[in-house]
DNA sequence: CCCTTGCAATTTGTCAAGTAAATATTAGAT
DNA sequence: ATCTAATATTTACTTGACAAATTGCAAGGG
């Protein structure tokens, strides 16, 4: 009996009415701001419960597909989605596949490495005085002795942002905002004691003097050189935290 | 009256709920594969009721963070999330943000070109031969004219994606998966008729022998060279869909 | 006449209790 | 011993109701 049957219906009711309403957003019959039925009208037109109607409607709500408002004229309405909302869902998704270990550092480390260049080599021709300046903001930042180490790694994060920034192309700025932002507090979690802050922030100054001359090939040599830099810290990282895993995960480091 | 206060408790018990619980998850409280208590007991536990449980718990499924089984050994449990859920995810968004216009064309297919210019130049280096026999496979299937316009897209799409894969960075992967994913069935649907189909295959085959060869900027130059005719193509798309809709949106066009 | 205040209507948010369906376990029968 | 049927557990869904928020309108006071 080698023959293979479908599986009937073995979504819930909830689920398969949220894949519809899904599906009517993709096609475009319901457009954005459009508002839905009241739910007591959903629940009669699908032929379910009122609380049933309302599990689908949240599914969607977690997407950030819908926004739901009470009173006279409130109701559930089709959200338009916002980069950064979006980008903040991919960010959590993966800052939980990196804790739970689905990515390994230097994969993280060289995907960054790679993409951050192209965008410094796009930058290069196209930043604007306004990124410039942002990102000088940001080293004046860092070379604060008083600094945290927190507010030093936010910072740092900025000054990439920035730079990311310069390169205007939306496509390339929302992916790599969901990646350095989920990325780099992970890196900078495990590094931030080896780091050495001055010599970070002389690379920062290169590359920024690198964009300010419009310089493709010396912002490429001076983010390869801060990536190069970056990942043998991490692999010294990586090394301690393995030693430590394999010395006695009973006695938690006192990290 | 100047002064600003803050709005208090807005946000609704099932979302704080869904909240709180992926805190847990996120800070490694909740590990994978564990089981949260039962929706009744969750329910005694925050003093609410079981609908509310259960809306929390459906927004976290909507975002493949648990999923429920009923039945004794049953419950709600932890997921790991796989990369193909969570790309989908993203697939899905991007998707829509193509749709309502938050991207346009250009920017897109600038993106999808300095990205997959990037995979190919590592694949260079790093393909496996089962890399090389899935791209000639897709090439063969391209180059049978009875194939339909979709088919030809989709094993197009497999094409592009075997070569991704012989990048070998899971985190490349997984973005360009969902970029590639995302916007190449927007880009056939707009291109398909204008595009030369003898013409890609020519340009698949370079692009296989450059690989084949583990030349990097034989690769790049191919693949360059194929998003730019790509991108030519495109434009003629866009300028032809811009005519239509300046001369009348009223009536629609036979697309 | 205009502005404030309060009431009423509408719609989502939450609760309560119970029925249905799925599934693992256990006891029983062959 | 193995298969079967009963049982217990847990999610899935229903029904019906009340609470809370927000808007619009209308009445009253300046």
């Amino acid at each position: 009996m080698a023959i293979k049957f479908q599986p009937i219906g073995t979504d819930s009711i909830s689920k398969r009415i949220a894949e519809q309403i899904r599906e009517s957003i993709v096609e475009g019959v319901l457009k954005v701001d459009d508002r839905l039925p009241t739910e007591e009208e959903l629940a009669r037109q699908f032929g379910v419960s009122r609380p049933t109607v309302r599990e689908a409607l949240k599914r969607l709500a977690a997407q950030h597909l819908t926004r739901s408002r009470r009173g006279p004229g409130g109701g559930t309405f089709i959200n338009r989605p916002s980069h950064q909302e979006v980008a903040s869902h991919l960010t959590t998704a993966s800052t939980l596949m990196v804790t739970l270990g689905e990515f390994n550092l230097s994969d993280i480390a060289e995907a960054r490495k790679e993409m951050e260049l192209l965008c410094g080599r796009l930058a290069a021709s196209r930043r604007e005085d306004s990124h410039l300046r942002d990102m000088a903001a940001e080293i004046e930042v860092q070379k604060n002795p008083e600094l945290s180490d927190e507010d030093f790694c936010a910072s740092d994060v900025r000054f990439h942002r920035a730079l990311v920034d310069a390169c205007r192309n939306p496509v390339l700025q929302f992916v790599m905002f969901a990646v350095i932002e989920a990325l780099q507090p992970v890196e900078n979690m495990i590094i931030f004691r080896f780091r050495d802050r001055q010599r970070t922030v002389i690379q920062h100054e290169r590359i920024l003097a690198a964009l300010r001359a419009r310089d493709a090939d010396a912002t490429a040599a001076a983010l390869n050189e801060l990536m190069t830099y970056l990942r043998e810290q991490f692999a010294q990282a990586q090394q301690a935290r393995e030693l430590r895993q394999s010395e006695g995960a009973a006695e938690p480091a006192t990290v």
